[in-house]
DNA sequence: ATGACTGCAAAGCCTTTGCACGCAA
DNA sequence: TTGCGTGCAAAGGCTTTGCAGTCAT
């Protein structure tokens, strides 16, 4: 099991919250993914496996990780939030969205972090996050 | 009035729209601001000035500006699309989204796009587009 | 036993679509 | 006259909420 849903769990636990099926489910799939899934997608993979769950709860528990900072929200457009597993020492990252096929794929980097730090210092606004999605083609449509 | 209106009623004629009532009404609402503005505010501010407009128009307007260019969808969360202007030699910008009262405000930065130019030729994926939020608090809970 | 957790169904938003009428060209 | 443009109402997605039964503690 990966180490960020045992954390999850236990943080979960330390906030006074029970150990149901449903958000164990939910924790488990994230933890599986090292990059942001929709409630959808958690939803059908639980079914996938039989593990049928409210898709209330499945919302539910991801609004409970995002105010636990277990995950993040993450909106790259489209109309549909996705959530990923934030893990502790993991590195920050962003979004490039493919505007062909949808596809949702990570990259880091360090210049652009660092842009973004000394820009925020400068700004009269408390920026307490910070999000970079780029849109364009993964190449899919290459034969 | 704005230059961007006469701008973009050219350019919708020149891409062979008829010159309709709603869609040049929401070109002219769109012309008086400088930052996103969501379909519903577009409306309500149509409204306010008598001139009502079904909501749908407000929608189908917005999606041929954006086709043809002469506005950009931003999107910052929260589910709701917004739309701006894009003026011919303004500034690229990105916005700041104060979590505490909901204002969205501008930002530029060059430094920023240097390392967002400098990162994309970098990428394995051909970028097209970029957006930058920064969340945050404008300061507005300070008394 | 108590109250949190869950699933279901219903309701809420934002946005899109279908359709008949009206207006620009 | 032609068919694009418009408003209205209905339908579509995603997400939230209400509620009663269930389960963890």
């Amino acid at each position: 099991m990966s180490e960020w849903v045992e954390h999850a769990l236990s943080e979960l636990g330390r906030a006074g919250y029970r150990r149901g099926g449903a958000r164990t489910a939910v924790v488990e799939v994230l933890g599986r993914h090292s990059c942001a899934r929709t409630a959808l997608e958690i939803d059908d993979e639980l079914r996938a496996e039989d593990r049928r769950v409210g898709r209330a709860s499945v919302y539910r528990a991801l609004e409970q990780l995002d105010g636990l900072g277990l995950v993040t929200k993450v909106d790259v457009g489209h109309g549909t939030a996705r959530y990923e597993p934030v893990r502790p020492g993991g590195h920050h990252h962003h979004h490039m969205v493919c505007d062909d096929c949808g596809n949702v794929l990570p990259f880091e980097d360090p210049e652009l972090e660092r842009s973004i730090d000394r820009l925020s210092r400068r700004l009269d606004f408390a920026v307490a996050e910070h999000e970079v999605v780029l849109h364009g083609s993964c190449g899919c449509t290459r034969h």
